[in-house]
DNA sequence: TAAGTATATAACTACATACTTATATAAAAC
DNA sequence: GTTTTATATAAGTATGTAGTTATATACTTA
């Protein structure tokens, strides 16, 4: 398969995104399960702010794309983007993030009814 | 083929070197050519501390490794790291770096007898 | 052995960045 | 329409980082 080359200057700046932990993993989330910063404060140990911070920084460089639906806005990886095969090329190597859904799924807090 | 799935630590510190232009153009570079500090000065506008700094970085972590013959040090990758084929598979999508290899033998900085 | 070349380290500085708390906006539920 | 919930933005702070200049180290050559 032929590999899209990056422009050394927008390769970089994604790779800085990804260089944070805390991004690198709402990516590795969001590549397996769109969700809403509600969702997202569950799994890390951080305020609601720290979070839309760095979703705002994904999105501003097309990393995510966001879905408005009611009360929740929904994130997902945005798969227009120009750079989406080398993200993939790099999400493909971190680990399941099949705990961390778990965590999402037991509160639930876009259920709060209980019902 | 089977890739190797990195701890979501490493991959973020990994990613976080790469996401320097200079470091990254270096690792591109280094694929392609070994090279001492004072060929990649003819790269960078830049003093040679910082490049060297930028080196003991990506050595720190693996990336890079040296080899001291004579009055040079010679620098490449580091085949033997863990990460090699997650780095690899990022480097693929990094523009060739043949235009910045001919600066660097066009001065010839190890050649500086002409003959 | 003295001078030149290659590289590393130290100390400093300016700027970037990842958080925090406080507050604003907007939709939903009562 | 007031309250609650979800999210974003603003402002401030502490730390990280990429560069600089000055200097040390180490090898090479005259």
């Amino acid at each position: 398969m032929q590999k899209t080359v990056v422009e050394i200057e927008k390769a970089s700046h994604v790779l800085k995104l990804l260089g944070d932990k805390t991004r690198l993993t709402i990516m590795a989330i969001l590549k397996q399960r769109e969700c809403c910063v509600c969702e997202l404060l569950e799994v890390f140990d951080m305020s609601q702010p720290a979070i839309s911070q760095h979703l705002r920084k994904l999105k501003d460089a097309g990393l995510v794309k966001e879905d408005k639906r009611g009360q929740w806005i929904y994130y997902s990886l945005n798969s227009q983007n120009e750079l989406y095969d080398f993200i993939q090329d790099i999400l493909q190597h971190i680990p399941d993030q099949t705990e961390n859904i778990r965590k999402i799924e037991e509160t639930n807090p876009t259920l709060r009814c209980g019902c």
